[in-house]
DNA sequence: GAATATACATATTAGTTATAGGTATGACAA
DNA sequence: TTGTCATACCTATAACTAATATGTATATTC
């Protein structure tokens, strides 16, 4: 059978976790608020997508992770790794041409 | 059982239809094409997504369609309705607030 | 008369993401 | 000291969209 392709407008929550954890090492709780903060509210992403994200990221080589003890309570930060990298690169490639698309057919009267 | 809220960057395949629609009156095998034109090969919506979409919004209102036989061969028109205008109005607001909001996190360096 | 382009249609699959739970600690107030 | 709230993490399931596969039929072109 044939693979499906993801929607063409999907993965956009792995750019947005990659992009900012290329910037900034940063934990699960922190990462959630900050594309909140980042985004201007625009974008809310709910802890059970970011933290699966993270995992599923981590699992593919995208992101490392290492543990830090923080008042007696623990944080997994993570940061994207090159291949992560080379991955987020493939990502806005891809959202500048898409979104480009659209704007064209936005702003196209087509009249 | 709470309804599920669309994914955040979907929605976009309607949007495309609607705005298209609004501006001129095509059939779906035109639309299909125009698609492809105006976004200058950046969206590719095949066939099985645009006539499903044709009719889901026909159903909802938001598109009229109407018959024309033209070589002996019948092409179902569509446009938008002012309803259908309305939701497009809708869909051109979300996508410019969530475009706009992952542009924000792919510029901000968070550093 | 065979192949290709036009034109429409829909059921199924696949994939992502939303949601709804759940655990556990620290801080602060009543 | 008890209760509540914020922090911090985790996972399984549900829901939804869109991709794909597949089908019909006519017109055109070679």
């Amino acid at each position: 059978m044939a693979k499906t392709n993801p929607a063409f407008m999907s993965g956009v929550p792995e750019l947005v976790v990659l992009r900012l954890l290329a910037s900034k090492e940063m934990y699960g709780y922190e990462l959630v608020a900050a594309i909140k903060v980042v985004s201007a509210e625009a974008i809310s992403l709910a802890e059970g997508v970011i933290y699966s994200s993270l995992h599923s990221l981590e699992s593919k080589g995208m992101l490392r992770c290492r543990q830090i003890q923080s008042a007696g309570r623990t944080r997994y930060y993570y940061r994207a790794t090159a291949k992560g990298k080379k991955r987020l690169q493939e990502l806005l490639n891809e959202w500048d041409r898409v979104s480009g698309g659209i704007n064209a057919i936005i702003g196209d009267s087509y009249a």
